[in-house]
DNA sequence: GTAATCGGTTCATTATTCGAACCATTGGTT
DNA sequence: AACCAATGGTTCGAATAATGAACCGATTAC
């Protein structure tokens, strides 16, 4: 992390605290990567392996990680499932989505879910998917989706303070697919576009052959929370099925939106209504 | 003459992390208070608000609380929600251990439920309870059991390395009930007759007139990694019935302890065969 | 046999956290 | 209106806790 003595250079050095650099941690446990040694979480974080151990064994000590008796690798620990619980109990959120998720995954005959913006990355909340048809998208709740390869991501970050999506796009930018967006560049000028359309798409950026279609999401303050979006097989991609995609989409946002006790920007609004 | 440089005098060496800190905040949040202010927080926590606020804001900026818009109050947040599904996706133990619940609280009539040690507290994993009287006892997943207030708690205890048995009794031991054990001298004799039956006995330290029985949980290295137990209402405690738990109860603790890789350690082993 | 991992630990340096005191608001009492 | 006691949030010097290079002892690979 330190690079030379030319430390204060103005360049902006972001100073992460140490508890978000151990909470950091946890996003690097994937359902392709459940477990994870010492050594290998020191490379993916980037720290040292010490300061590895030592924010592994604070995260241990209050059962967020846990480590198996071979090889003496981390996973998550049980004191998740308790606090993921209690929030479930106390802020219904993802049983509210999921009413609205199935109303709009069987009106479309495609996937929906719902991301919420947690850290820098996307976390799903719910999703659900029609019988329509023999293929269908598959989401997984539990995989975390970066902001600038998913139609979810780019509406999220499209309406996100200036500030903040500079900094999210400042950061690396790896190509999940040869499809994905790496170019900064490229990039905002995709963001000026969805914020025009209040409406967000991409093909192919995160899982091959998918294309998604997503609106954003807002708290009461209005702030960018989210996103809802349906996913759909490129081969089943035509105008007309876009086209109920983004009608049906829009109604759902205002839906979800107003159950969670949000609002929409006059922006996003006047976007949608234009939109038809 | 005293030396009064009152330092490093051997005993008192808290050292806690930062990390720590952060993670033991969440616990403050419960069923009955879900929502918590700055202030609160600071209080609950034993810590400055300064400080209090920091932590929040850090783990607010990773997901793991939200603030509600009006009162500025703080919530558990959803980042949480899909670390707990990639934790269960992961590491089932959660669902292997809800089928032995089953067909434990089928065995014995009463409410059954596993808690895992996070920290200084328990979480429960999971519970069942059986459909054979109208009353029954509830056990919620969502809320932390105190080590010294409850018979999980206890056996847990019991099992823990010495010092770390200590450590937890020597913090504050609030009287949850008026049963409630706060005595740690009264405390540390229980558990040694704990140790010699393998089982620990509880009545109303947690609820009024919930009579609990539980035995403890180990893992591969022989560490007391949690409980299992069976709580019933007072009024139908009977000899036969707390003979009859315990048999059932000891059995399933194999089965639960077996199906997640661990071991009994001796001791426990021999304690049990004893009882019969 | 030895070279390269691994998980984990040590320790001097220094950057980060801590907390008393301080705002600016809010809501209730007199 | 004036007052008081809360609230959430911020400041800044002092003191603490985080940091990372080097180091262990075990495994594993060759």
């Amino acid at each position: 992390m330190q690079v030379s003595s030319a430390r204060w250079e103005e360049g902006r050095v972001p100073t992460m605290g140490t508890v978000t650099k151990a909470l950091q941690l946890l996003n690097h446990f994937t359902l392709a990567r459940p477990r994870v040694g010492l050594s290998d979480m020191a490379r993916l974080a980037g720290v040292n392996k010490a300061t590895a151990h030592r924010l592994l064994s604070e995260l241990q000590s209050q059962g967020f990680v846990e480590q198996t008796g071979a090889g003496r690798e981390y996973r998550l620990g049980p004191a998740i499932l308790r606090l993921a619980n209690l929030r479930e109990a106390t802020v219904p959120t993802r049983e509210v989505a999921g009413i609205v998720l199935r109303k709009l995954s069987n009106a479309t005959g495609e996937t929906a879910h719902v991301s919420l913006l947690t850290g820098d990355v996307l976390s799903t909340l719910a999703h659900a998917s029609s019988s329509a048809h023999g293929t269908r998208v598959i989401v997984d709740d539990s995989e975390a989706l970066p902001l600038h390869a998913t139609a979810s991501g780019l509406a999220v970050l499209a309406f996100l303070p200036e500030q903040v999506r500079t900094r999210a796009l400042a950061a690396a930018l790896p190509a999940i697919t040869p499809e994905t967006l790496t170019d900064p560049a490229t990039i905002h000028q995709r963001l000026d576009l969805i914020r025009r359309t209040g409406l967000a798409e991409a093909t192919g950026g995160f899982e091959a052959d998918v294309h998604g279609i997503a609106v954003p999401l807002f708290d009461a303050a209005r702030t960018c929370i989210g996103a809802l979006a349906v996913a759909a097989p490129v081969t089943r991609i035509t105008d007309t099925l876009t086209a109920r995609i983004r009608h049906e989409l829009t109604a759902a946002a205002r839906e979800i939106t107003d159950l969670w006790g949000g609002f929409l920007p006059d922006t996003v609004e006047t976007a949608w209504a234009e939109a038809g």
